[in-house]
DNA sequence: TAGTGGTCTAGACCACTAA
DNA sequence: TAGTGGTCTAGACCACTAA
């Protein structure tokens, strides 16, 4: 499945807005620039620009042009845990298996904010608890690329070297697919609670994880008061 | 501001999923269809179903058609905990219907608290969105015992009645059991996300309720900042 | 008032997949 | 294999509004 002319477009604004390269509030090409940019017709790259701001991450207005948009930010009390410090309190062996790991840098179009890509499995007691996707914001934490994220955790690791100041959090229940079945050592279809997180370090993307945990041996917990 | 002929096309298709004239799973016209009947370009009527396609309304599928999809929500977790008035600003419609309801006192082991236990089904346009079973402290809050919980959720009820001051939430994703698959109108094992809350008022505990939703029809958002 | 977004046309070819 | 979706072109005109 190759993906078309307005998809590579959204994709590469996607990445370079999560790469920090444009931070919130600069300009994003118009959809006239980057037709003319990438030898499309202008309703193509329109296309891109439209689902990006569907999607929240650009502003469109007229005569003025299209931006990067602002996070928005909600004050609540939430913990966020780290799967290794979660099994050591609950007194639970935990290992991290790295299972890829690739730099993703610049694309056809030049210069981009390399990301960081990693995949691997949390296990916990000796059998996988849970399936990591992960994209690192490389111009933001630059220095985890020497680190061995075959023996800690890329989580673990910026907790402790890039901590965030701001996080959203996307809760569901998904089926698991067969890579997710393998993985996990669960049956295809199998109910797997799913967490999507981005972070920033103040305006700056540090990363997007998704974690799918094996059925029935994750739980999140949250306690909080109504009146703070 | 004149509506384009895509929006109007895409208003007009959303009108009848939500009054429910075209249920899930009925057939959408197709863009040739649509463009015929509206006398506009193949790419306008495209472009209306491709929207509803992203905004979760319709599913489309290639050489079958676009079909009406059961419609997802969400939630700010920690923030709304009641569904009805979710739906409501989620501009969705919204039903409560009470299953099962009765009073548990004293237990073999000894004298114990009187309880209310409720089961029933929430609804959203139209169609279920998930199964709830709670008990409440009926020493708490005794003046439950006389609402028409037939009516009025008795979150809902107790929303308005008996505030809580404190809470704790259990999110994980479950297999469907046939009870709540029947409840939900979805195939047993089918995943979906539960959550379970706690809710005290000072020290006294008031509810204890268990939310299945149906799968793919929820979601909890959570976005915060780490430093408050 | 000039620049940008918003929308539309009337075609076209390919990809996928259910019948 | 035929039907549907997915995407694209090379134009066009209008709407809005910031410079």
């Amino acid at each position: 499945m190759k993906p078309g002319i307005s998809e590579q477009i959204r994709r590469a604004i996607e990445a370079r807005i999560m790469s920090g390269e444009w931070p919130p509030g600069s300009r994003v090409p118009g959809d006239a620039d980057l037709a003319e940019q990438y030898g499309c017709a202008r309703m193509t790259a329109n296309k891109a620009l439209t689902a990006l701001a569907h999607a929240g991450l650009i502003e469109r207005r007229r005569r003025a042009g299209s931006f990067v948009a602002r996070p928005r930010s909600q004050a609540m009390v939430l913990e966020i845990t780290d799967l290794a410090a979660e099994m050591a309190a609950r007194g639970s062996s935990y290992r991290w298996e790295l299972v890829n790991r690739r730099t993703l840098s610049s694309t056809a179009l030049g210069a981009l904010a390399p990301l960081l890509e990693t995949e691997g499995v949390h296990h916990a007691d000796g059998a996988p608890l849970a399936f990591e996707h992960r994209l690192i914001n490389l111009a933001e934490v630059p220095v985890i690329a020497e680190a061995d994220l075959s023996r800690e955790a890329p989580g673990t690791w910026l907790l402790a070297h890039a901590p965030w100041t701001e996080a959203e959090h996307r809760i569901s229940a998904e089926a698991a697919t067969p890579a997710m079945a393998k993985a996990l050592a669960c049956s295809p279809g199998s109910a797997c609670l799913t967490v999507r997180r981005r972070t920033w370090r103040g305006a700056a993307p540090v990363t997007l994880v998704t974690q799918h945990f094996a059925p029935g041996r994750h739980e999140l917990v949250a306690r909080f008061g109504s009146k703070g």
